[in-house]
DNA sequence: TTGAATGCAAAGGATTTGCAGAGGC
DNA sequence: GCCTCTGCAAATCCTTTGCATTCAA
């Protein structure tokens, strides 16, 4: 799978609903009303998730639509295997974001908002390459947050000092 | 607490133990054996660790020096607000290592070995800062897992391969 | 028809917590 | 002596798994 480190180049030529058919036929495995509800909502919004999250979104139990958790966890994982979704860990528990026709970016974590806040930075790529050239090491990819404050977060933050004062 | 982002200086005029001493008079809390146990434990050298097997390496119960569990990770959670240690994710589970005293330092994760690496980069530092600033971000620390297969690695890997082809 | 996928309940692994007794200061 | 800390067992949280049934191809 061609997952080398590259400056936010997206080729795309399939929906992520076509790749993952591909996914599952090249494997014998089949499309299921499940996989394509799940399809349907992962790939919806550009927008990170966890599974609670994504859960609470699907319909409830007995209700058409719905999803077993354990078919969700599933699911998610198969997404990973078949490179549409990427996986990473925030506070101890798992997070998803799209992989497939999504530019590579990094993030923020904001500490007084609790938010994950994308950005871009191509700079920042040829560095880790550097420096991996430097030491011998072959990328395959990366992890960076940087954690701090937003001017949002720290406006907020302000604002609520302010209303505690008063009281 | 000074955990503001900065350029690998390090000053220290207190040992680990000392310090952590100041925290818990501050915080009216008492320096007991079992903390005195993993604060040799801990400190005595520069290895990121995680739970198992910091506990792998003390005393059996019903031995002198053990601490059990719950206060292993009740004392670990203490560090890091003293600000000893650093926590991170790897693999779902969490990874200690040293902060107070040691300079910043980014990792490489050989996925051919399991292993973390150490590196140190200035203009990586810089850099952050610097798309912080453009993003009006205020940095308070970052983590970056660089991961792919370091030269031991890739060379391990050529050899077992070989092996495996002669069969 | 047939093997793969689902849902349920239950297991698993890492970490935290309630509480009674032990122990710093 | 007072109040914190510890160890035990049990709880919690997130995620995976075994198995009988359902269902896609």
């Amino acid at each position: 799978m061609d997952d080398q480190e590259s400056l936010g180049k997206v080729e795309v030529s399939l929906t992520p609903a076509q790749r993952f058919e591909e996914f599952l036929q090249l494997r014998g495995m089949r499309m299921t009303e499940q996989r394509r509800q799940l399809l349907d909502h992962v790939f919806r919004r550009h927008e990170h998730f966890d599974v609670e999250e994504l859960i609470l979104q699907l319909p409830r139990r007995n209700q058409p639509g719905h999803v077993s958790r354990p078919t969700v966890y599933r699911t998610l994982n198969e997404f990973v295997d078949a490179g549409l979704l990427r996986r990473f860990e925030l506070d101890g528990r798992a997070v998803y974001e799209h992989d497939y026709g999504y530019p590579a970016h990094d993030h923020f974590y904001c500490e007084k908002e609790g938010k994950l806040i994308e950005f871009q930075n191509d700079e920042l790529v040829e560095l880790i390459q550097k420096i991996a050239a430097q030491h011998d090491f072959q990328v395959h990819s990366h992890r960076l947050i940087i954690y701090g404050s937003s001017k949002e977060g720290r406006e907020n933050n302000r604002r609520k000092k302010r209303r505690q004062d008063m009281v």
